[in-house]
DNA sequence: AAATAGGTGGGGAAAAGTGGGGAAAATAAA
DNA sequence: TTTATTTTCCCCACTTTTCCCCACCTATTT
């Protein structure tokens, strides 16, 4: 599954690399869509499709569920990798996340993010610095 | 499996050595990963993907559960040992742990801790002196 | 002091990433 | 329906990075 930190540049057509060790896994189909901290999440097909499923299913009583569903439903596009291993990212996506032209490809296990560079390098020395203290709270979960 | 401390130097291609010993268990595939206290843990295969399940489980939907699968998952990333018995370490885990030149090599049975050898130096000495009262507060764990 | 084994450094081939031209396809306009 | 314009995607060429391999150094053993 999809684990590191990679560094790559959006082209000026909207094209970014896929590092090569994930292009096989997203060869069958993938879904790009917008995520959480301003970043964008990319998973394959089968994965889109679990959490497609967990989406649709919350009660649309309450207005926040709504609201992040259609945060990740609408938002979502497929994207195609081509024969150099690029995925064109559409328009609206690069705006909301901010991508300018470098970009970190972050592996989360079964999902990748898109991070704007400036924007990974802040969360992270945010993170960091209190990475000890959210290690306890982690600890119970046997981590 | 893993005991004992080793020096090592990191050369100009980021690249460290693996003390002979180490190399088997890890030729088989492993894993370098954001460790606390600011070193490197690194893991074989098989001991990674049983904390990188528990860390996938996780629901995105916290926080601070988020931060800390981008610091364990992201900052994660699968190495091979080379013919010469090394390893490449990124450079986004050099600057992690401050890695310059001196390298320290620990055993810690199931992964290897990589430490600057300054941090490495400073951190002992801090807690050899304080080893008597530590081990107290250890008794309750049943060592 | 020679021999061996582990560690270190660097050159070069191969692979991965990047940028851009142009054909094909899709969409919009006439 | 035809023409024009835009978008998508394939392909080629260039650059950068990775990794394989050879050679050398250093320390330990005989």
């Amino acid at each position: 599954m999809f684990i590191g930190e990679y560094s790559h540049n959006l082209d000026e057509k909207g094209r970014l690399a896929i590092p090569k060790k994930f292009r096989l896994d997203l060869s069958k189909g993938s879904v790009v869509t917008k995520g959480l901290d301003n970043c964008l999440f990319l998973y394959t097909q089968e994965e889109w499709d679990k959490l497609a499923q967990k989406l649709a299913n919350l009660p649309f009583a309450q207005s926040n569920t709504r609201a992040f569903a259609r945060l990740m439903l609408a938002g979502a596009m497929d994207v195609l990798i081509d024969k150099q291993g690029r995925v064109m990212l559409p328009e609206y996506l690069r705006t909301f996340a901010g991508l300018k032209k470098n970009v970190v490809v972050a592996g989360l296990y079964n999902r990748l993010e898109l991070w704007d560079t400036e924007k990974w390098e802040e969360y992270k020395n945010k993170t960091e610095k209190e990475s000890n203290e959210i290690a306890e709270q982690m600890a119970d979960l046997g981590v």
